[in-house]
DNA sequence: ACCTGAACACCGTTCAAGT
DNA sequence: ACCTGAACACCGTTCAAGT
């Protein structure tokens, strides 16, 4: 009958680089970093584990492709990897910029680890780091004092900074606050400070911060601290 | 005859935590960090995989210990983690023990991927940071900049920041740089960097920089931003 | 051209068993 | 008390084979 589908029609679109990278941004985002296995992977496009071999070459590759497709998200978000001809306020384009990259991080926490794993940039990223340099020259820097500037920004130019020790699990939370509890005779600074900044006592040590407000006030410094080197090899 | 070794003698000593954490650091200075199994460990220790889990609960508890075997290092290089009573120049002080855990983590380049990977701290993590805390304060920082200060250091604080894209083998090197070469007509800034800042051209993209020099460069810039915040808050 | 099955060489870990 | 052997459930990947 003519309702029955055509077998063609739920024919297999045929895999391509991209649908891999794709959809191992999506496995990502729903079940972790650690879920993102060639064989969980394939299993999401509805194909066998070494049929993915076919299209990348390995899963460093795919890693390197899902990083491309994050650089791309962050390029929709800044509408491209462009330097505004005449910067006016360069601390002001780069704040923004690197805050629009860390919305596309926070969409996909995940992120982060990947890009510490990585050995070589791609693309995208080349171009948006040229892009942030870019910006810095056109604000009035000098090569060496922006080439200090991009070192000095590290991962938060790409809108993360690698958070030493959260635990992600709240038996770790609380076996964590016990040890603590355990030496705190031995730290008057430590117990002082969570004191004053929480309103509750330290049983409460590992949720005690606001981590955007902590990522732009460390930026604030760092920019704060780029401009004033500006001004001082300006006038000099 | 006598000559003959007892049996006794060359009895194995028998394992401990302590020497299973040994084992693991020697074994990550040695191969790398990727080479430090479970299975290699036991080698190392001239036993059976399986034995290790007698003295320690997992692999997990392992990583931890070997942090702790780190954080004792340094606290031999700045000589304990007790704050010192009055702080004439918190700066200097903080500057002179971050510089030193520095030495400690040069000396075991695996450690700071150890580090971001942990989600809960040691003991000796948390006097470390006490001690870090307790300089900010007798420095004079109020909690709630000296707060703010732990954040902004991150990673910096335990002596390293963690380098995005640092390629470890020569052909990574190499399709690097030709991918640079391949598209450098799209990068003004970054080629006109490297044509300042290296003698030779960007070939060597990827060995112009002096990883003490930039951290230094960074450290100094948070500890100067922390310094001026400290003194707007002293005399407001 | 595109996909698969079976197999290999690794992991961390469990569990019952040895001394 | 301390260590072991065999086995399990995972990895990434190769390679010859299917359509």
């Amino acid at each position: 009958m003519a309702i029955e589908a055509d077998p063609k029609a739920k024919t297999r679109v045929p895999l391509t680089k991209e649908r891999v990278h794709e959809a191992a941004v999506e496995l990502a985002d729903r079940e972790g970093l650690k879920a993102l296995t060639m064989r969980a992977l394939a299993q999401e496009l509805g194909v066998e584990a070494m049929s993915l071999y076919y299209h990348v070459a390995n899963k460093e590759a795919v890693l390197d492709g899902v990083l491309e497709a994050i650089m791309a998200e962050i390029g929709e978000e800044i509408g491209g990897f462009s330097v505004p001809e005449p910067v006016d306020d360069w601390k002001a384009v780069l704040r923004d910029r690197i805050l629009a990259a860390r919305r596309v991080m926070l969409r996909h926490p995940w992120a982060p680890d990947v890009f510490e794993s990585r050995t070589n940039m791609g693309v995208s990223i080349i171009l948006y780091f040229e892009s942030i340099l870019g910006t810095m020259r056109e604000g009035g820097m000098s090569y060496d004092l922006a080439h200090h500037g991009l070192h000095a920004l590290g991962s938060r130019a790409l809108g993360f900074s690698q958070e030493l020790f959260r635990p992600d699990t709240p038996e770790q939370d609380q076996a964590s606050a016990e040890m603590f509890d355990c030496i705190k005779d031995q730290l008057p600074y430590l117990t002082g400070m969570l004191t004053e900044i929480t309103h509750d006592g330290p049983e409460e040590t590992l949720g005690w911060c606001d981590d955007q407000t902590e990522f732009e006030f460390a930026l604030d410094v760092l920019l704060e601290g780029l401009e004033r080197l500006r001004i001082a090899e300006t006038s000099a």
